[in-house]
DNA sequence: CTTCGCTCTCAAGTCTAGTTGAGGTTTATT
DNA sequence: AATAAACCTCAACTAGACTTGAGAGCGAAG
């Protein structure tokens, strides 16, 4: 077994974050390898965390929901002072920021809806003329292949 | 040149269709491949789309800027009876469906939205209390691309 | 000191929605 | 008949966010 059966305010292995954060190991290497987080070695090679690490991944998992692709949190993240933990100051800058991409994202499917409701019955889907068809507001998601992002 | 020089109620070869349609020759191969339209062949081998396919091509299109993936749309197409071209009376039915996919994808930012306003300034993130960490409504995720699981 | 579970690295696979390219055939026009 | 434009198939590539598997090492309990 591991390493937190009697240290409450140690350093964390990736066993113990992955439980606590509720994210796969598998997913921790995957961060660390694109430098949203970091840890460094014992002896042996293992990982160990600061405890840090949970709030980082708290507020990785955040921006995911909010849509955010992991490329851009890691902007983000590499914006505060060198592996600090993030505080609440830091936090309000980064979802201040990522909240005015969730609103343009809900704005835009509100008008889809919109256009839905008025062709609902219509059934024209002229590529002209119908709006649904016209795409007047495409934000970023423009052109070829697979950009499609806008999860949930 | 192709064949709709002079007939206009003719059949439709691939280039014309993409033309009229507004997608790339390759993306009606694959969604032809992926049973969503169908074709017969000319004694060369070449494909010849009925002028059903406009139609399904739209549908197919509005359904993806709803947020649908291919594979559901693919679904709904085919209970459509039998390759036949739909109806502005089946294109009301598949519509009200997404109708309320989208209203429920909606909902669901407009929620984290509201949470991210409470907590934008507490950085709390906490993984019990926090409620912009506890996805009480994560209702299927069909998100594009990756697969953004679960209670992310 | 053995053993079992945890962890390591690295490569390859998954899924979506296609695009790109190679190499070859068909169709329409001249 | 020759030529050019369109078309054919099939494989490989793209991006994002991971997961899975193989083969090997680490760490603590018994």
């Amino acid at each position: 077994m591991g390493q937190d059966a009697r240290i409450p305010r140690r350093e964390l292995g990736v066993g113990e974050v992955a439980r606590r954060s509720g994210v796969a190991v598998s997913a921790l290497h995957f961060y660390e390898a694109k430098g949203l987080i970091t840890s460094h070695r014992t002896g042996g090679n293992q990982r160990r965390y600061g405890r840090d690490v949970l709030r980082r991944v708290a507020v990785i998992k955040v921006a995911q929901r909010l849509g955010v692709p992991l490329a851009i949190i890691g902007d983000a993240l590499k914006t505060l002072p060198e592996a600090r933990t993030p505080t609440a100051a830091d936090w309000r800058k980064l979802s201040e920021h990522w909240r005015a991409d969730l609103d343009a994202r809900i704005q835009k499917l509100t008008r889809l809806r919109d256009s839905l409701d008025e062709c609902i019955g219509c059934g024209c889907l002229s590529v002209d003329t119908c709006p649904l068809r016209n795409p007047y507001d495409e934000l970023g998601e423009a052109g070829p292949g697979p950009r499609l992002l806008d999860p949930g």
